[in-house]
DNA sequence: GCCAATCATGTAATCGATTTCATAAGCTGC
DNA sequence: GCAGCTTATGAAATCGATTACATGATTGGC
């Protein structure tokens, strides 16, 4: 491929102005910039981004960890964060963690290597030493979604804990008392924020959360289904189920499904996450929104500032809001 | 951050040597390789592959541009194309076109500036200038899901003319004779091949293909609610509507929910896709499944054998299967 | 008509790694 | 005791850009 040295041959200056037209330089004369422009074009000239990191050190690029691909709730938040960081003129390389804390590692590790300008990550556990470290060095990197108690890292994320409460309203409204809950992991603070926000909520409704009835999970399909079939092998099985995100409800219908059983006649379903296909599902699927776009501009807003001014940025919370549909409707006078 | 300077400084050797540890190189002296990594974690040392790869002139790296990141389609892609690139020691950056032959120009354009060592493109549009160049100067380009006629580029796509003359043979079975299409944006291969394949079909079972019953979409959301509206406008509407793409039939479920009809009694549905909630929804949908894991690991094989070898790679076709589920049921005998 | 300012351009150092070539030290065999 | 190897290491060039500094030409003011 050609360099900026052969441009400048073509072009019959020296590299030194190759470079000037390149970065949009004013003190360029015009006829001179025309002709760099007509010998780039001539030789398909590409700029050689690798190059020109290394002297500037700056890749104008940030790297985003997400926790599964195959996770409608992140694909949406990728989708916004590209589209923030395209706006802002970088470019988004992004790593699948498959909620495994090695290979969020490995992100972290190769992302580092390639000398991101920021990062983006929705830790999949706990501290690992490595993010500790980034964290530690003050490196500009913001948490996504998840947070992790003890850091100093800035984070964006979204609290689902009004909606919680009204989701357990609705459901005590519409006749049910023993609701269970599907969890995320307690290794993750979406996981434990959402179980304390669901036992607060059925304390304040008056009622009972059993033991039983609580199972966490691991925010994909495999629990959802194991724990909905668990459940449901009780000797008094739950009225109502609800599930800690998208991908558990989806194993949840499985199961359900699988048995032969109507929602809500038989069981009540509820989701964290909405995703576009729950309106379409026999019934339609009450579930909490969260605001998934916003999380991801802002999040990338906030990394931006951190690599362009290096000052520390503040953490951000936006409100979930429950979608009422019809997967917990009331359950007949004489049950 | 710590350089490989200061490594060979901390562990008292040069850094031609700290250089050979990094890179596994055997004549190295064992008592020597420990100094180097007790100086490499004193420090925190994390090479820069920005230098290594301008020096290298490889970057281990490999560009993937998908139609549209809401699409679950190209998300299952994406995750397959990844794990596989990750099993080989490569990244993957991954940019979205968004079904835009502008946007995929500019993230053809940044790919190459980052030297990516392969480009995997679902073309979004006939050929622009910039792609065909590509083609032309050789590079390890592979096409995935979609080819561009006249241009010497292995791909990797799937056949869906068997499954789809399964499908129209199932629907006249059913009683169905007014089928309609939904199709894509005759500007994509994926696009012509259904409809030619639906139309072949239709013949094949003695079937008459409206003109009316055939309207061009593009993949979105939005057209397959547009287009599903103006069928069911007609005097005559279809008694069964197959959808081009998962997202246009996402619309068409809107559309046809929003009006209050039911499937299949009033219309039937089919779609080209699979997902994993079409068994879901009321009722489950039929549909064409690709083989995408198989397709993204393929695709990453042929890219690499070509960065490596430097030889041109065979295209690759892999069949698409017909999943019938319950949207496309009988019609009862007197309608 | 000369000095200073302005404009346009070039020279060369630099970013952080890899890699070629050179070399020193330690062995082996005769 | 020395030629010839092997082993371990270092010095320096190199990848392709950016940029500080230098320089030459032109202009304007007085």
């Amino acid at each position: 491929m050609a360099r900026i040295k052969d441009v400048a041959a073509q072009a019959g200056v020296s590299v030194a102005t190759v470079s000037r037209v390149l970065n949009d330089n004013p003190s360029v004369n015009e006829e001179t910039r025309r002709r760099v422009y007509d010998a780039m074009n001539a030789l398909n000239y590409v700029p050689n981004a690798v190059a020109r990191s290394l002297r500037t050190t700056a890749t104008r690029t940030i790297g985003l960890i997400i926790g599964d691909v195959l996770n409608p709730f992140f694909t949406e938040l990728a989708r916004s964060v590209e589209d923030e960081a395209r706006r802002e003129g970088f470019t988004v390389v992004m790593g699948n963690a498959d909620e495994r804390a090695d290979q969020q590692d490995h992100y972290v590790r190769t992302l580092l290597e390639q000398r991101v300008d920021g990062l983006l990550i929705c830790p999949t556990a706990e501290v690992t030493p490595l993010v500790q470290q980034l964290a530690e060095a003050g490196r500009p990197v913001v948490f996504l979604d998840r947070t992790i108690s003890g850091l100093d890292v800035p984070s964006v994320r979204s609290d689902g804990a009004a909606a919680i409460a009204e989701l357990v309203r609705h459901l005590r409204e519409q006749g049910h008392r023993r609701i269970a809950l599907a969890s995320g992991p307690a290794t993750l603070s979406t996981g434990r924020e959402r179980t304390d926000a669901f036992a607060t909520a059925m304390a304040a409704e008056g009622l009972e959360v059993r033991p039983e009835y609580v199972r966490p999970g691991d925010f994909r399909e495999g629990s959802g289904r194991r724990i909905t079939a668990e459940l449901l092998d009780l000797a008094e099985p739950p009225e109502a189920i609800f599930f800690g995100d998208n991908l558990m409800t989806l194993g949840g219908l499985e199961e359900i499904q699988a048995r032969g059983l109507r929602i809500p006649a038989d069981v009540a379903v509820a989701s964290f996450d909405d995703v576009t296909w729950f309106k379409h599902t026999a019934p339609p699927i009450t579930a909490i929104a969260q605001p998934t776009a916003e999380m991801g501009r802002l999040a990338v807003r906030l990394v931006i500032g951190r690599i362009q001014s290096g000052q520390a940025a503040d953490s951000h919370v936006l409100p979930a809001h429950l979608v009422i549909r019809r997967s917990c409707e009331r359950k007949g006078i004489m049950e």
